[in-house]
RNA sequence: GGGCGUAUAGCUCAGUGGUAGAGCACUACGUUGACAUCGUAGGGGUCACAAGUUCGAACCUUGUUACGCCCA
């Protein structure tokens, strides 16, 4: 049956695909046949997430991979899975739960809730796998892992069990990045920082007891250039809400300007006015001078800065928002907060963290106020009681156009960086809160020592910066997140035996037996111990416990019974993830179940990792702090970093530009081999791909045209007389000359997969492909295979079809479908090429240097001939006659032994012999011979003198440059001899070329 | 403000010291029995700028300019 004119990829994708899959041809050690092993861990996608670009790109690289190794008989796994995403999923079945009308997640409660989350996973947790099955992905799938699988909770939680023993993990009040919208605590990884429009406003605090100093500004030679009395201090801010939770007045210590204030104390102005606070003015490096008033008010509990201020101060940091970020309603009556804060202030009272955290100093009028009607009203408050700092703004006014000057409040309008949730897109509030941190200082150093000696590779290297940089900076990890989706943090509370009404005492244990039965030791035999089971939002915060108590004076005695409560937060997505290379192996942290763990010792550490640039501080480093803590290795011995793909302008793709280019959408209208091969191409390390339609369009092509280089050899019958797999031995130049070319292609396709170099394997297939094997060999076949001579149409035959199976082969990681497509097609081959053998030789064995040179020659030949004829404006169809003037021995050997290619190619009639150019002839100047075509009817004389005139400038040109060189005798002493004696070589060629240009040149102005 | 990177043909980009390249786009010709998703030929570059190192610089060094990304 004829093949057809062109790969039907929407048809032979899935049928190809599943035919893989059902023969087992991605399982780990599939077709290997050596003992090296090569694994890859996939980076997990969300399991809410479908294929991007970026995913399309990550994954074509490491398929090629995959593919390429397992070609060459590795014992392969490339190791599929997906995280659980904790706000990600979370959010999206809530919003389902939503449009079902269904109860919310708070009505439903967190079991039922979990197994509404597990029913949508089973439904459509999958998408991505479906996905990547069509961009030809061959990860092992009966593997497939997910983070909340049984066996990666328990390693997750054993994990984090063992590092809370040995003091890696804490638990306490840090200020954290909380997102309002989730109710969570986020990574500082997680949030964005935006510039946008703010304001900041300029506000008087009042000094205590009516207090007056000389506020004097100096020029920069110390010229007062204001003086006043004031009895405040100017204060600049862009969150006036957060005025209610001050705790100090902060000055530079050399700022002259507020020396004679510093230690007084300062009334925040605003709340009712019998209960205003006063807050001391203390110095820290802190506060810039020359920026606002100088003077900065600390809000500890809502700023990062502030909240080191505060701890450098001892400044109380009160909290004044709930998990919504509206302003607290929780707590007693304002004015009893108040007179508390103001005991501490006045040093009257003591305090402690546990205590401020208690107290609620919003005044009743902002209370449950959102954070930014909070602001409002503040802002309006202070300004009507004629606290905010006035200036004078002359208009003109548009009728009268007199010029009218006013009073104004000082409100700058001017750029702030405000952060903002990378999901919920909410503004992310600075809260203290109580959250579990992973000390990342006591484990960062092997992490950074494995790539400082080379042990993991960073690739392209410039990324090590990026890498060496975050990790020498690294602040503690917070770990906890308010969810219920994820990893619940197996710690069970209870209260203290010395103190029942204290500090928590914690249980960290693997299970909940365990927590019970270490609970019973610490509290002794006789107490009753159990766990309680309560949703996060049931619980009050209060203890259940009965104690008894020594008669008389309620003296605690002990226990009689105890209620444990776990606790209710999970973990970061990202903690689960840090532990992907081992995790999915099925690592258990029992030695022994790990030792007979196959899989675990043969597949890790692993080989390579392929990831975005985006994530070398959520994953790749914490994959390298967390192995390296847990197992003692490194997770993998190579990273290879890649960029962006953007869209053809060099835009981000996001949604809302509206530029997104959906992967799928390409594969079905130019099929997965030329997405792939387009990835592949524009892979240059450390450069981002500018994605057009028009390139993948051209890699489609490229497949159709090895499709019909086939075809060509179907026509032909190639397939039916060639033996696979047989090396052929050719006579004919031409075979011999192509045997070579396909090693070379085959080198260097090696060379640049080992380095990475994933663009340089693919122009190099391209441009041997089509430029090469297409454009040169399967024309000069044609000639061969209309020979008499059967002898040489079978070594012919044998040579196409084995250099077309090579193109398939070479071609297979990157191209896989339309490659197994033709292979399946065009032999009757022993294995699919997908199982198929790496070829493995060189072009020390396979280039013919005689041949090599024999058919440069005669392409040579050609291509002047071409010229010649299409700038003489010869018709494309004349065959023409050609006359040979002088031609030295190796041209005549050349030139007998391919005279059939070269009458074709270069559509010549006849050739013959003479001894002087004809009248009118064109000259044909070739290494080592002459050629002339007589086109004196047709010629243009002007057209012919202007072409070798140009050819002799440029000629003159280049002979200068050489010649400059080779006199210069600096050159010729220091340079390598190759180099001279090359530039030598190339001078005797081009004079040579420049005698023969010349005399046609003279000959046609004679003729003139 | 700190860090990293980029600047080469109209566009997108390769090119680690020795004759400036590819693909696309463009121009002309072409349906020759694999392929018009094609073929043949052609035009097109002050390698951002300046100085230095070198026999020799797109490439190394320094500075300048512009742009991009990351972190504050």
């Amino acid at each position: 049956m004829a093949m057809e004119k062109t790969f039907d990829s929407h048809e032979a994708e899935a049928r190809l695909y599943q035919a893989w899959e059902e023969a087992g041809c991605f399982k780990a050690g599939a077709n290997a046949s050596r003992s090296e092993t090569f694994s890859i861990m996939i980076p997990p996608p969300n399991v809410t997430g479908s294929l991007h670009m970026g995913h399309a790109f990550n994954n074509t690289l490491q398929d090629i991979l995959v593919r390429w190794h397992r070609m060459r008989g590795f014992d392969t796994l490339w190791q599929p899975g997906q995280d659980h995403a904790g706000i990600a999923t979370q959010m999206v079945v809530e919003r389902k739960l939503a449009a079902e009308k269904l109860p919310t997640r708070a009505e439903m409660g967190r079991d039922k809730f979990l197994e509404k989350v597990w029913e949508w996973k089973e439904e459509s947790g999958d998408t991505i796998i479906h996905q990547l099955k069509r961009l030809g992905a061959t990860c092992d799938w009966s593997r497939n892992a997910f983070t909340m699988d049984d066996n990666f909770q328990q390693a997750v939680i054993k994990v984090f069990v063992d590092m809370y023993h040995k003091g890696l993990i804490y638990r306490g009040k840090r200020l954290v990045n909380w997102d309002p919208h989730f109710e969570t605590a986020i990574s500082d990884l997680e949030v964005e920082n935006i510039e946008v429009n703010g304001h900041m406003w300029h506000f008087k605090y009042p000094l205590a007891g009516g207090a007056t100093y000389t506020y004097e500004e100096k020029d920069a030679d110390g010229n007062v250039t204001l003086s006043e009395e004031r009895d405040y201090i100017s204060i600049a801010t862009t969150r006036p809400e957060t005025m209610l939770g001050d705790g100090a007045v902060a000055v530079h210590p050399d700022d002259a300007r507020y020396a004679p204030i510093v230690g007084m104390l300062c009334e925040i102005p605003v709340g009712p006015k019998d209960q205003r606070r006063l807050i001391p003015i203390i110095t820290d490096e802190y506060p810039d001078m020359d920026f606002g008033s100088g003077a900065v008010k600390i809000t500890g509990a809502h700023d990062f800065n502030d909240y080191q201020v505060a701890k450098r101060g001892n400044i109380p940091m009160y909290g004044l928002m709930d998990t919504k970020g509206a302003m607290r309603s929780d707590g007693r009556p304002y004015a009893e907060e108040a007179a508390t804060a103001q005991a501490i202030a006045n040093g009257a009272e003591g305090f402690d963290v546990a205590k401020i955290a208690a107290m609620n100093l919003v005044p009743e009028q902002y209370r449950g106020l959102d954070r930014f009607e909070a602001r409002k009203a503040v802002v309006a408050d202070i300004t009507a009681e004629g606290l905010a700092v006035m200036h004078d703004v002359t208009r003109k006014d548009k009728e009268s156009g007199e010029e009218i000057t006013t009073s104004e409040p000082f409100v700058e309008a001017k750029k702030v960086m405000q952060p903002f949730g990378d999901r919920s897109k909410v503004v992310i509030e600075p809260m203290l809160t109580d959250q579990w941190f992973v000390d990342t200082a006591e484990i960062v150093e092997p992490a950074l020592d494995a790539v400082r000696t080379g042990e993991t590779k960073i690739l392209p290297e410039s990324d090590r910066k990026v890498y060496f940089h975050w990790l020498e900076n690294i602040e503690p990890w917070c770990i906890s997140r308010q969810l219920w989706w994820g990893h619940q943090i197996p710690v069970w509370y209870g209260p203290n035996k010395d103190d029942p009404n204290g500090i928590k005492k914690e249980f960290c244990c693997f299970s909940e037996e365990e927590a019970l039965k270490t609970a019973k030791n610490y509290y002794g035999a006789d107490v009753d111990v159990e766990v309680i089971h309560r949703s996060s939002s049931e619980s009050d915060g209060t203890w259940s416990f009965n104690v008894q108590r020594r008669s008389g004076d309620d003296e605690f005695i002990k226990f009689t019974s105890v209620a444990l409560e776990r606790d209710t937060d999970v973990l970061d997505t990202w903690f689960s993830s840090g532990l992907w290379p081992i995790g999915t192996l099925g690592w258990t942290g029992d030695e022994t179940l790990d030792q007979q763990n196959e899989m675990l010792q043969k597949y890790f550490p692993t080989d390579v990792l392929i990831t975005g640039f985006d994530i070398i501080f959520f994953w790749v480093a914490r994959m390298m702090m967390m192995q390296l803590a847990v197992v003692d290795q490194k997770p993998f011995s190579t990273v290879y970093v890649h960029a962006l793909v953007r869209d053809e302008k060099g835009k981000k793709m996001s949604k809302s530009v509206g530029n997104v280019i959906d992967p799928l959408d390409l594969i079905d209208e130019f099929g997965a081999d030329a997405v792939r091969f387009t990835m592949s191409a524009m892979a240059a390390m450390g450069r981002d791909l500018k994605l057009s339609k028009q390139r993948v369009a051209g890699y489609r092509n490229f497949g159709t045209k090895i499709w019909n280089a086939a075809r060509f050899a179907e026509m032909n019958e190639v397939f039916d007389h060639y033996t696979p797999g047989e090396m052929p031995t050719p006579t004919a130049t031409l075979n011999k000359w192509i045997i070579g070319e396909v090693a070379k292609t085959r080198e260097e396709v090696d060379a640049a997969l080992d380095n990475f170099r994933f663009n340089d394997a693919a122009n190099a297939l391209y441009s041997f492909v089509w430029g090469t094997f297409c454009d040169w060999y399967v024309e000069f076949s044609k000639p061969l295979l209309n020979a008499d001579d059967a002898a040489v149409i079978a070594e012919t035959r044998q040579t196409m079809g084995w250099a077309l199976d090579q193109c398939l082969t070479l071609l297979h990681p990157i191209m896989p479908f339309v490659t197994e497509e033709l292979w399946a097609t065009t032999g009757s081959h022993k294995k699919p090429l997908i199982h198929a053998d790496w070829p493995t030789y060189t072009s020390v064995d396979l280039v013919d240097a005689d041949a090599d040179r024999e058919m440069n020659w005669v392409i040579a030949l050609i291509e002047e001939i071409r010229s010649v004829r299409s700038q003489m404006h010869v018709p494309a169809g004349l065959k023409i006659p050609m006359v040979q003037i002088a031609l030295d021995d190796a041209g005549k050997l050349a030139w007998s032994r391919n005279e059939a290619l070269i009458m074709r190619l270069a559509r010549l009639d006849t050739i013959s012999v003479e001894t002087t150019m004809p009248k009118g002839a064109v000259t044909i100047a070739v290494e080592g011979g002459t050629f002339g075509l007589p086109l004196a009817d047709i010629i243009d004389l002007d057209a012919e003198i202007a072409r070798l005139q140009k050819t002799l400038d440029k000629l003159a040109k280049e002979m200068g440059a050489l010649r400059g060189r080779l006199n210069n005798p600096k050159f010729v002493a220091s340079a390598p001899a190759q180099v001279v004696e090359e530039s030598r070589g190339v001078l005797v060629q081009k004079e040579a070329e420049q005698k023969t240009l010349n005399a046609a040149l003279t000959r046609l102005k004679e003729m003139g």
